[in-house]
DNA sequence: GCTAAACTGGTACGGCTGTACCACTTTTGG
DNA sequence: CCAAAAGTGGTACAGCCGTACCAGTTTAGC
């Protein structure tokens, strides 16, 4: 039979390729860029031959895909750890800790979900999360207005932060007063 | 003597010709993304041989970079006329009236600059010139917080219309509670 | 009018891309 | 034990890419 690229092997060991070559693509797409993720790097980076990469993902597209959704439950999990140990107002220094390329790579990825729906769904999970982190920390329903405010402020910032290179003591700054803000009837 | 693709060529025709390709670039970049922007797909849409786009634009990231830079002061000038007409709070109505791709295109070489010092500066030269359309129509000075802030919620709610489609309903009543909190002292 | 610079456009090269194909080996289930 | 399914890996194909090259033509300056 002819498998059309099984999302589940069948086998331990094909498992075990599938996640090693995820691992490799989420490698790749932190270094440089949804561009650098292809089925050749990703099988070199995975020390598997070619043919595995289109063995176990139906297409570039699927593969980049998942690498996306991975990437953003990553993201999402050492946000919360940070936002638990510094609260909201120490996010900036998060950023700043945080590996350049790789949040350059994910925001290539949402902007690239403007034109790809099955992406489209995963940045929704980005967003909803991080608005729904926000909430907690603030004590608010994720629909509260002050909580979505707050959000626009650190998406902003930190999108700032990663692409033009703001110095972080200005973003601090503003982050402060955004969360004044929020903390206000 | 071999010109080193020249910025502003001596005749007439090559200022047209370089014109010409320039702005099928822009076309390409709001249709396609930058993915679109090749030399080939440049010089058909353009009418003018391969030759014309190696002759006129010393590289591939040369020619994006000036369509990027296009792009920015045309969107500038429209959002500046929109305000005058509309107000802050019409913005979403800007938004949804105007061309997804072309928000898309624009976001994606945003991101891109991450990567790139040169659309670094050009990044920076758009996200200032709206913040100062938000300061001037606030009526306050370009550094004062509450412009930045507006200005984040702006970009956001902006981004999050292009790239996750969520309702405008809800954008416009978001935007409407950062006005009011940019407008209280 | 004539030389040099500016421009034109056709063609070619080397490289990378996604993906299909297929003979082969290993594992699984009855 | 043995057929069928699952997995393996080397290779090939067709297409697009940026860019270089160059013989020819047009224009500008003296």
């Amino acid at each position: 039979m002819i498998p059309g690229a099984p999302n589940a092997p069948a086998q331990e060991r094909g498992r075990l390729r599938r996640a090693t070559l995820l691992g490799a693509a989420v490698e790749l797409l932190t270094e440089g860029g949804f561009a650098a993720v292809t089925h050749r790097a990703v099988a070199q980076r995975a020390g598997l031959p070619l043919a595995a990469t289109t063995y176990y993902f139906a297409s570039r597209d699927q593969l980049l895909a998942e690498a996306f959704a991975q990437l953003v439950e990553a993201e999402l999990a050492t946000t919360r750890d940070w936002i638990a140990d510094h609260g909201l107002t120490g996010l900036p220094d998060l950023i700043a800790a945080a590996d350049r390329t790789r949040q350059l790579g994910l925001w290539e990825l949402y902007v690239h979900a403007g034109r790809d729906p099955v992406l489209r769904q995963i940045a929704r999970r980005w967003t909803d999360g991080c608005v729904h982190l926000v909430a907690q920390a603030l004590r608010l329903p994720d629909g509260d207005p002050r909580v979505r405010l707050l959000y626009t402020a650190l998406s902003t910032l930190w999108l700032e932060l990663i692409v033009e290179q703001r110095p972080p003591a200005e973003t601090r700054e503003l982050l402060a007063h955004a969360v004044e803000n929020a903390s206000r009837p």
